[in-house]
RNA sequence: GGCGCGUUCGUCUAGUGGCCUAGGACAUCACGUUCUCAACGUGAAUAUCAGGGGUUCGAAUCCCCUACGCGCUACCA
């Protein structure tokens, strides 16, 4: 408890730390909302640490792309690439100097060793351990080298990687502050790399350790599946004499069949939530209660609220199944909780490429619209729905109910929603059918707008002119 | 295969030794309202708390074992 207390007297400083191998995922958001929650909660700082030393899977624009995801959640970062700070640059390709330097120092502090292998004998060398049934992992080949022959080596300028040295024989007590304390048999831990051939780091040198130390970072909130590899980066702080920071293994999304939350399955694209007419606190709202519950166990509640409340210890160790259809009922209540205003702000932004719509929200009746769809909506797709008919053939029964309701409509002096019902019930009686058969013949769908507020906001011209088509 | 984490209704969960013959939410179904679809209201169904052993007067809650699920096991993060 003590590292707690040491922790929570200095500023607090977390991070989310994506990396741009595509386009964001849920699951950045699922961590900078925790980040960004407890960072508020605590007068903290919340930065971004662009995580670029994958050079194979690279992609150009994802990092901006994350920026606009961020912000889209109202989730905007005070330090990174973007907006620079005190502990930059925050972009890790362009702190390659430091990692090298630190590599080295940690293998002249006997904590790590220079690796001449060939990808070919470790290939061969796993093939053998799993032929053997045994853990695939590295045979320490290079960690009693000879001084001279590294030395020499390096002079020939042979390829290399650099190494963390395991203790051997060692119970390696580690703590995440969710679940507890855990123990590893360090023998089963791989003497794993921290520097590449190509001179870039892996996570376990850059992120894990060298940054977040150097950031400051006092609470290091990650996915889940990095709880295997927390006590080689506890092996490496001790080495460097750092003091740790607090971790916090966050349980993973899950598919429906219960795998890592995957593009096959579910939805992991945030630009999918925002086409699908997503609003971002709602989504906020559902991600919270992926792994944490309101202590008056409320289900929707906002993003300050949040903010009051959360405790990153409170966090549950159980990886939940993403449920979209609960996401898309938070979703409507969101919409629901909306005055017209904001939900005009919202709809207008979202079909401001979609001429048809924008028409109907920059109308006299828009308004009056809103009103009526309100209620009937999940997501602000569902909008577009409820305003623009579809195209569809009537049947000769159908047909035979338009006429007889245009005969009807344009007898009626007084152009109302009451006169309009009454014509309406006429109809149904008359020809013995649903209502739904009505709006069948209105928007080309047996569902809408109610049809007497509707029809009355149209006026009686454009309502008869749609029935003479 | 090895290591680690996890396990309460279909799903998300409440629950930290007696208030639990297990509560809430989504989804489902029924009814009410009704011009359709929603929204809203009422109600129903669904969990032998993964299984088995302990500890205890008493266990969903503590301990052990087993099973199952997931994660990791890359010069990815």
């Amino acid at each position: 408890m003590q590292g707690m207390d040491d922790q929570l007297n200095k500023k607090v400083r977390v991070r989310v730390a994506p990396s741009p191998t595509g386009y964001p995922h849920i699951g950045t958001i699922y961590q900078a909302l925790f980040d960004y929650s407890f960072a508020k909660k605590n007068s903290g700082t919340f930065f971004v640490r662009i995580e670029d030393t994958d050079r194979a899977r690279f992609v150009a624009d994802a990092e901006e792309k994350i920026y606009s995801a961020l912000d889209w959640f109202g989730l905007t970062e005070e330090e990174s690439p973007r907006k620079g700070g005190p502990f930059g640059p925050y972009r890790q390709s362009e702190r390659l100097d430091i990692y090298n330097k630190y590599a080295k120092e940690l293998v002249k502090k006997g904590g790590a060793y220079y690796c001449f292998c060939t990808k070919e004998r470790l290939a061969a060398l796993h093939e053998k351990q799993q032929k053997e049934k045994k853990p695939t992992m590295y045979d320490k080949f290079c960690r009693n080298l000879p001084k001279e022959e590294v030395e020499e080596k390096l002079k020939k300028g042979d390829s290399f990687v650099i190494r963390l040295k395991i203790p051997e024989n060692e119970d390696i007590v580690v703590r995440d502050e969710i679940r507890g304390e855990i123990h590893f048999d360090s023998n089963l831990i791989e003497d794993t790399i921290l520097l590449k051939a190509d001179g870039y780091p892996t996570y376990h040198l850059a992120s894990s350790v060298v940054d977040d130390h150097l950031m400051e970072t006092t609470h290091v909130v990650r996915g889940e599946e990095w709880l295997p590899s927390l006590p080689k980066h506890i092996i490496a702080y001790n080495y460097f004499g750092w003091k740790k920071p607090l971790f916090y293994h966050t349980p993973i999304l899950r598919n429906p069949d219960k795998s890592k939350l995957s593009k096959r399955q579910g939805h992991t694209s945030v630009s999918w939530y925002m086409e699908e007419g997503f609003l971002p606190n709602a989504i906020l709202n559902y991600l919270a209660l992926m792994a944490w519950s309101h202590p008056q166990g409320k289900e929707i509640f906002s993003l300050e609220e949040f903010i009051s409340l959360v405790d990153l210890k409170d966090l549950k160790p159980v990886a939940p199944i993403f449920d979209l259809e609960k996401l898309k009922w938070m979703n409507g209540e969101y919409i629901r909780m909306m005055n017209d205003k904001g939900l005009m702000i919202k709809l207008k932004e979202f079909y401001k490429n979609d001429p048809g719509v924008l028409k109907v929200l920059n109308s006299q009746e828009s308004d009056k619209i809103l009103g009526l769809a309100q209620s009937r909506l999940r997501t602000l797709k569902d909008f577009k729905d409820l305003v623009i008919p579809a195209e569809a053939e009537l049947s000769a029964p159908e047909k035979e109910v338009a006429n007889s309701l245009k005969e009807k409509l344009e007898k009626i002096t007084e152009w109302n929603k009451d006169s309009i019902l009454i014509v309406m019930r006429e109809v149904l009686s008359e020809k013995k059918t649903k209502g739904s058969i009505l709006y069948k013949v209105f928007t080309g769908r047996e569902k809408g707008l109610p049809l007497p507020e509707t029809l009355e906001i149209f006026g009686k011209e454009k309502a008869i002119n749609i029935l003479s088509k």
